[in-house]
DNA sequence: ACCCATTCATTGGTCGGCCAAGGTAATCTG
DNA sequence: CAGATTACCTTGGCCGACCAATGAATGGGT
């Protein structure tokens, strides 16, 4: 510690010696959000807003509480998000005639429009990320984030869980 | 718009057929920050923080430009991390005596003793994530990981990257 | 019928993160 | 040595995301 230039050049901090894979799970998350919302940018989204689209474009009126639970985010967000796009246009949203409390949401003809960018930009993304990946390699992938969010999801708010394709209410 | 109940409890959207494994990837990611959160929380640290803490730790007192280099970021998030984090006690600043318009930061004490902490947190999130993974599995997402990032590092923001192990200046 | 617990959504606050602009200091030119 | 260009940081604005607290409507007990 004398007068000694640490250099620091490392690329994984010391402290982070215990969980390399969560660290590579960050930074590679990260790299991947960034990539995506300059793609999304394009388009006239943010991070996140695909999501909640991709969703709508599967659900017709749907009511923000089962967005909240499809997407595992907080009430908040949700509500916050889809404020923002219903001020852009991709989005209505209006009362539930059936509970007076809830609301229902659903996409503009113009927020199915940018269905097809979406998913440009979505398998572009994939194809970026994997690249010279083969097949065997591709489904390894998948199987063990597979994995790690089965652990996950026993502690983090759990989303997307599916337990009953029953008719809803 | 008839009477259809679209039932739409998939969980995987279908815009997103392009993308299983970037699906995957946003969703453990989420997780895995979420959990970590919880657990920094406990030690006073927003998630986020802990990255610069352990960069602060290896590293002795550093230019603000090398932490945003090596961490990736934005230099204003730094900056106004920074700030945040000077005003809890774990980190100073003083100005740089070979350079007038830089700032040099370095961990306070207080913000040294966290270190045991954090990598509590990192170690146990790591051993979660990775439940039930025998180590060639874990030694493969390590690998998938890193391969993935190395695709992505070319157009986002290269966090990370080392290539001159050269003494500075 | 009544009250109480639950559900649904909103607001306000905080943080991490980005971008765009701006100001100051160093450095590279001519 | 003057002028333009770069590097370093800050500010303000915006969005996604969380929590905590609130209000309104529903539903269940007794």
């Amino acid at each position: 510690m004398p007068g000694t230039d640490p250099v620091c050049t490392e690329t994984t901090p010391s402290a982070a010696r215990g969980g390399p894979v969560s660290i590579a799970l960050a930074r590679v998350a990260r790299m991947h959000r960034i990539a995506a919302g300059r793609r999304l940018k394009e388009l006239g989204l943010y991070p996140g807003q695909e999501m909640m689209m991709m969703r709508l474009w599967d659900c017709g009126p749907v009511r923000q509480s089962e967005l909240i639970q499809s997407l595992g985010l907080d009430a908040s967000t949700v509500t916050k998000m889809l404020q923002r796009l219903e001020q852009c246009g991709h989005v209505r949203r209006g009362p539930d005639p059936a509970d007076r409390r809830a609301v229902l949401v659903e996409a503009t003809d113009e927020g199915r429009s940018l269905r097809t960018g979406v998913e440009g930009v979505w398998s572009d993304l994939e194809q970026l990320s994997l690249q010279g990946l083969g097949p065997d390699d591709r489904a390894e992938l998948a199987r063990l984030l597979g994995l790690v969010a089965e652990n996950l999801r026993v502690e983090a708010g759990e989303a997307g869980e599916c337990p009953l394709p029953q008719g809803n209410r």
